[in-house]
DNA sequence: AGCATTGATACCCGGCTGGTATCGATCCGC
DNA sequence: GCGGATCGATACCAGCCGGGTATCAATGCT
């Protein structure tokens, strides 16, 4: 199976139209036609069910759409991390979402720099999701990410700490006055419906209320009191002045990890790994000393 | 990239050897090398040095061959699962170590099979690091394993629970009158060398201890007093009559957890990992009361 | 019934992949 | 130091295959 047949194979499978996918590719329809039953004849399997006016998948074709998918990308990953590993930058480059773990962060760093085979690192803040994209593409190297916020499907990971979350709330407002919160006080709060953050694909969920991508975004629709959001504890850590927090007791807890892509035979990328698994719990312990020991890990299969 | 150059490059990547992968790939020698050309130009980037008596791999290269080789095993796998899908054969293939974690085994097809979408479930019992293989290769849709022992790079797991590790004796073995022993113990015993297990490419470590590939083999060389093998504690339930466990209290814990290929979309898959996670923790206490509690994992992300 | 839509087929062309022959460079043995 | 052996690169040729245009066949809509 060449990786051209799957393109051809994906964008039928993503147009179900075999002429719109081959406008989509660049290509007369005809070739395309021979290339898909080409493809099937080679696989002994049925791929689409023609009608000759609707075009459908069949299990097979929708097994190989999601493996097709998956190669695709793998594949231009691998393109990227050699084009990268040739321009003699011997750096890692580490991505995170800003804002989120910044003590955590400064202190893996710090680790690392101390060890003996250490090499610059850039490190890349974004936004949303934008950070599993960009590890799932070569484009980085490593990533702090967030279960269950984060899909970490297809990396290799360790898990560096847990925390619980808290409501952030405009200062004054009366729920600050509570020792604590459960999530239904929040959702019940019809004056500041909850923020939506975007899914994997960049799609908004429906909901009333406002959508943001990052924490700068976010604050200051909180402090405009036009909306809330529950996120995890260690946010207070730089929480404006005009905002304040409680926590929710009954939020699922946030599970920070550190992630890399599986196949990476990069000594950085796992001496970097050992340094965050070093600091971590150390981190922890002065960000939430009652939460020791819940955290740390022991994913290592390298 | 196409598959075709990222197979050739393998071949030469591997052999470090023009020609001899040439023949290895069944085609000419001036083929390969113009493909291999080509792919460097379209990359823009160097992946051998050739001084004309000797072929070595650039940092890139390096790189590509290890990214290749992850390619090239996906696209395999996407052909099989394809082809399997095909055969509306709808049942899971379910890939585990013989003699391991047979109970939890028992219980999550007996909690799967209650759920009103079960199918059927083959269970294929292997040997060493078959699992493994099979998993990857796409030719099974779940596996059970077991950290650390087990590689579960680039798959999603699911901790299932974590126990402590016992050493295997003949009964009557001095050491067996102890309630605990340390792994310098074991490793003492000039007359009972550790048993070796095979690497997960199938050669054994160096040592003096017999090379064995599943328990029924290792049993029978402990009974007859030439090895002994620190194991999982919950192979005791199967232990034979003339052979004794002994804890071991400074092995590391082994998990036992429960692996799928990412992208799977499977249905089937997410029911039985869910049926497995619900009724780990109970197992677990009757195995090991003591234990309850420690090894509930919480890596879901799809 | 007639037309529009859409995938399949027929046929041709050009490029690319693969083959053979050969070159050039390097290493080794005498 | 020289000749032969080794090995990758280059030159050149042939056949296949991927891609294009024209057209057909089947279906659905008006």
């Amino acid at each position: 199976m060449e990786t051209r047949e799957l393109r051809y194979f994906v964008a039928v499978a993503e147009e179900l139209h075999f002429s719109r996918a081959a406008e989509r590719l660049g290509i007369a329809q005809p070739p395309l036609s021979r290339a898909i039953s080409g493809l099937e004849r080679r696989l002994g399997v049925a791929l689409f069910e023609r009608t000759s006016r609707a075009v459908t998948l069949t299990e097979a074709g929708s097994v190989l759409l999601a493996e097709g998918r998956a190669v695709l990308g793998a594949v231009a990953a691998a393109e990227r991390r050699t084009q990268r590993a040739a321009t003699g930058r011997t750096g890692l480059v580490l991505v995170t979402k800003a804002g989120v773990a910044g003590d955590l962060l400064k202190k893996v760093l710090a680790a690392y720099a101390a060890e003996p085979d250490a090499v610059d690192v850039d490190v890349v803040l974004c936004e949303a999701h934008e950070q599993e994209r960009l590890l799932r593409g070569g484009q980085a190297d490593v990533a702090l990410m967030h279960r269950p916020y984060d899909s970490t499907t297809g990396f290799d990971t360790e898990e560096l700490f847990t925390e619980g979350q808290v409501v952030i709330l405009p200062a004054g407002h009366p729920l600050t006055a509570r020792s604590h919160v459960r999530t239904a006080d929040v959702t019940a709060l019809a004056d500041l419906p909850m923020a939506r953050w975007p899914a994997p694909d960049g799609t908004y969920p429906d909901g009333p209320g406002a959508e943001v991508r990052n924490l700068t975004q976010l604050y200051q629709l909180i402090a405009l009191g036009r909306t809330t959001v529950i996120l995890a504890e260690s946010c207070l850590a730089h929480l404006r002045q005009d905002l304040a927090a409680v926590p929710v007791v009954d939020a699922p807890p946030v599970t920070t990890l550190i992630a890399w892509p599986p196949h990476s035979r990069s000594r950085a990328v796992a001496s970097l790994v050992r340094a965050a698994l070093r600091c971590a719990p150390d981190d922890l312990s002065e960000l939430r000393p009652g939460l020791a020991g819940r955290g740390r890990g022991s994913r290592s299969s390298r």
